[in-house]
Parts: structure tokens; C-alpha cells; sequence
DNA sequence: CTATATATGTTGCTATAGCAACTAATGTCA
DNA sequence: TGACATTAGTTGCTATAGCAACATATATAG
């Protein structure tokens, strides 16, 4: 005869739960400095980063690769029209398909923002020696694959 | 005479990004697990975890362990209080403060939960060896220390 | 003992996330 | 070609996050 002893798990030392507040910490310090000097979110930067990198992408290219959600993208790209720091094209061949790219004002904005993004990566960073930070990153990467792994095997 | 190059990020690259990315991945997967089963957001079930783990707690020191923001906190609370899966209690000494704790169903949901939730890590944590694991968890642990220094020292 | 400061929790408001339904354009297959 | 499926993007709805203001209770200083 077993007797059944219930398991109490500690919230503190649940991975997932660390990661979540490690990664709401570092949203915290981005968003807070974008939103004050710039007035973007981090989802909004998050867009004009991959704009920078790959001119003329669709919302759905910009989506898959900031894996922000269709609608939240649409709405997000609302703004960075109106703010005029982003244009559009739609497509001749396929009309539904719009061609997204920064505006030289949003590339000023860019410019302004990528030195203080790196500056706070590198402060973030700071508490890990160089073998450290390199092995962080492994780590988290083989992570991330592994959970978009498992996302689209369910 | 220097020619100022503009620096482009890789989104991808930068480990702000891919914790974030990688943390809303677990948090959907246990999200749904919760939600579909049990009818309970994250959130609801961090505040039940803490108050197994620390019963006749308060909700200021819910909120210190959760990292909840104590309206959103106020919210949750709320609705588990309305399920009758915690119950509250305000103290004598201090009408402001409250002790919480888990009712008898809220113990029995507890106990369904966690082996569910102890597998579900184990299954996101397979990717890593033994060795991967700990020093992951190491490394995120120091992450996590800074970040909440950071925070404090602005 | 009173005035002020602090602590605990709640409520109001806004912004965002995320799902689902929808429109419009294009592709496919019989 | 014509019905149906798929793709791109938008809009509606709900839930949650998070800030600020608030109410109430307690602590502290003069």
C-alpha cells in the first residue's frame, strides 16, 4: 500500500516562470525607453526592425518574422502609416499583397534608436562573462527551436 | 574624415528578442493546457501555486512572489474567490490585510495541475542534456538577478 | 491627540494581445 | 469556366496588462 504524498512545486524555481519574468524585466527597460523618446511600443519597433533588415516584406512576411499576430501586426502598421514612419505599396501582379518599408523619417528613427537598443543589450548582458553570454545564447537558441518545435507538432 | 555607417540589427539576433519569443511560446503552451482543462489563465494559477506553497499570504506579498501587479492581482483574486477555489480571510490585528489561502476544491485542482505542469517542463526541457539543463538554469538565474537589479537602480 | 505619511486593496481607464469572423483577391480542379 | 479553397489583410470582440487615482486602515511625528 502507497501512500499518495501530493507535490508542491515552487513557483521560483519553475523555468518557465523565470523565464517569463526575466523577459517581462528586459520588456520593461525596451518599452520603457522607446515609448518615452520615441513614443513606440516595442511591437511597433519591432516591425521597423525588420523593415530595415528586408525592405518591401508583406505583413505576413513581417509576422512570421516577428511572430506577431496577424491582426495586432495590422493594427500596429495602422499606426506606423499615420505616423508616416513606414509606406506602403500593394502589389500590381497580386493586389492583395501590400509591400511594407521604412520612410527616411522612419530610418532616422531607426538610426536613433539602434545605438541605444544595443547599448542596453550589452547592460543587460553585462552580468555574464564573454563564454557565459555565448553560452546563454546557445542555450536559449537550441530552446527556441525546440519550442516552435513542439508548437507545430502538437 | 569618418563616414558614419549605419548599423542594422538582426532582430532574430538580439536575445532581448528571443527570450521574449521563446518565453511566449511556454507561456502558450501551458496557457492552453490551463485554460482548456481547468478554465484558468496563468495568472490565476501562479496565485494558486504561491498560496499552496505559502498559505494565509497577503495579497502585497502574492504580488512580490508572482511578479503580478497588485490590480491585476485584485482582479484575479476575484474571480478565484467567486470559483470558491481560494478563500480570504482579513485579519484582526489589520482590517487591511488579507490572508489567502486554497479552499479544499482549490487544493483538489492544485494536485491535478501540477503533474501536468512538472510534465509539460520536462517535455520543453528535453531538448537540453542533464549538464544543459543546469547550467541554463544557472545562467537564467543570473539573468533574472540583474534584471531585478536593474530595475531597482534606474 | 491631531496632521501627515504610509500601507493595503479596489476601481477606472487605456492600450494591447489574441481569437474568430469577415472581405477581397487569387489559385485550383473538375 | 465556374464552384470551391486558399491567401492577405482588416475588423469586431473579449480578456488581460499596467498605470493612476482612489478609499480605507494604520503608523508616525510634532
Amino acid at each position: 500500500m502507497t501512500k499518495n504524498i501530493d507535490t508542491i512545486i515552487s513557483l521560483e524555481h519553475f523555468l518557465p516562470y523565470q523565464l517569463y519574468v526575466t523577459s517581462n524585466n528586459l520588456s520593461g527597460f525596451f518599452s520603457d525607453a522607446y515609448k518615452d523618446k520615441f513614443a513606440l511600443s516595442i511591437t511597433q519597433w519591432r516591425i521597423m526592425a525588420v523593415l530595415r533588415e528586408l525592405p518591401d516584406s508583406s505583413a505576413d512576411e513581417v509576422s512570421l518574422k516577428t511572430h506577431i499576430e496577424k491582426s495586432i501586426l495590422s493594427r500596429a502598421i495602422s499606426k506606423l502609416l499615420q505616423r508616416n514612419l513606414i509606406q506602403r505599396v500593394f502589389s500590381q501582379q497580386d493586389k492583395r499583397r501590400s509591400m511594407l518599408s521604412l520612410t527616411c523619417t522612419g530610418i532616422d528613427v531607426y538610426n536613433d534608436i539602434v545605438p541605444l537598443s544595443v547599448q542596453y543589450e550589452k547592460d543587460i548582458l553585462n552580468c555574464f562573462s564573454e563564454s557565459e553570454k555565448s553560452q546563454f545564447s546557445t542555450l536559449l537558441n537550441t530552446l527556441y527551436q525546440h519550442t516552435e518545435k513542439l508548437k507545430n507538432t502538437p
